[in-house]
DNA sequence: CATTATACTGCATGGTTATACAAAATATTC
DNA sequence: GAATATTTTGTATAACCATGCAGTATAATG
């Protein structure tokens, strides 16, 4: 149903110029599609889907296209989630444990994820070293990233 | 003052990860730059800046690259304003006067402005045929087209 | 320089979108 | 297949964003 409906979604934004989730919407519900806006709404997130300025002077909803990096982002955001075990963090520096070998890994897909205040990082064999701008910055990165490995839990961690 | 402002603007969404305009806003005025969410909110759909999912989860604002086909657009745009006098339609077609000789160039430019409805369109010297599913959509339109060169109105027409 | 046109901006607000929460659907495990 | 975990969705609403209008600044014109 979600697939399926994710699908109609990226057809109908190249067909027609739709500028709001609701004009979406009745599209969809002419199909036969039976959703609601919120449902729109995060697949639009899911899909990565923008709402910009259309060369006609209208706001349009549009496939953000760069997919080499799109996917390079899901296949980043896989490896960060498969090598990361745990965060910790003191002061402005962050420290991730992960499996042995695969710092290195990580370390260049946490580098790619635009964190707030992000300095620099370091990898060694199987810990990172992330330093931020302030003790807090890195504390919410912290806390992010907790929160990011708790959603997406592998088998046996 | 708009200048200087959008291209702190630009630095700003690439340093930092910003997901709100809010929070963009406290930023500029960090910077001492003094403005309102309004503005900003303008600057963004100047600048086709994009709100999408980042590669950690959390929404952010980024630069829409494609910088060719934006330059295109606007190219595109400027033509079109330029060559066109005037729409009118009769059912579901939509039929620009142009000047001279410049029907090709704006049709192309035309085509490339994802109308809700476009079916197709064809151009001969001077003037432009366009074919739209329906009246509705045909009429639509001709009245954006109408506003569209009344809002950026060329040395005398 | 006065007049007129154009671009820019803030204010207020209505329209639009994201999300917490709970329920329902779907997949997984034993 | 029942029990349990996970994903997907709707409802309601809060958060967020776009824009009409009016005022101000800036540029063009005579």
């Amino acid at each position: 149903m979600k697939k399926k409906r994710q699908q109609l979604i990226l057809q109908l934004i190249a067909e027609f110029s739709i500028s709001t989730q609701e004009e979406l919407l009745q599209r969809l519900q002419e199909s036969g599609m039976q959703v609601t806006q919120a449902t729109i709404s995060r697949d639009i997130k899911e899909l990565r889907i923008v709402k910009l300025m259309g060369e006609n002077g209208q706001y349009r909803y549009a496939v953000n296209d760069k997919p080499e990096e799109e996917h390079l982002e899901n296949k980043f955001r896989s490896i960060f989630v498969h090598s990361v075990k745990s965060a910790d963090s003191a002061s402005n520096t962050l420290v991730l444990r992960c499996y042995t070998g695969m710092a290195q890994a990580a370390c260049a897909a946490f580098d790619s994820m635009h964190w707030d205040g992000f300095v620099g990082s370091l990898a060694g064999d199987d810990t990172i070293f992330a330093l931020f701008r302030t003790p807090e910055q890195t504390n919410a990165v912290r806390h992010a990233v907790q929160s990011f490995l708790q959603s997406e839990p592998q088998s046996k961690r």
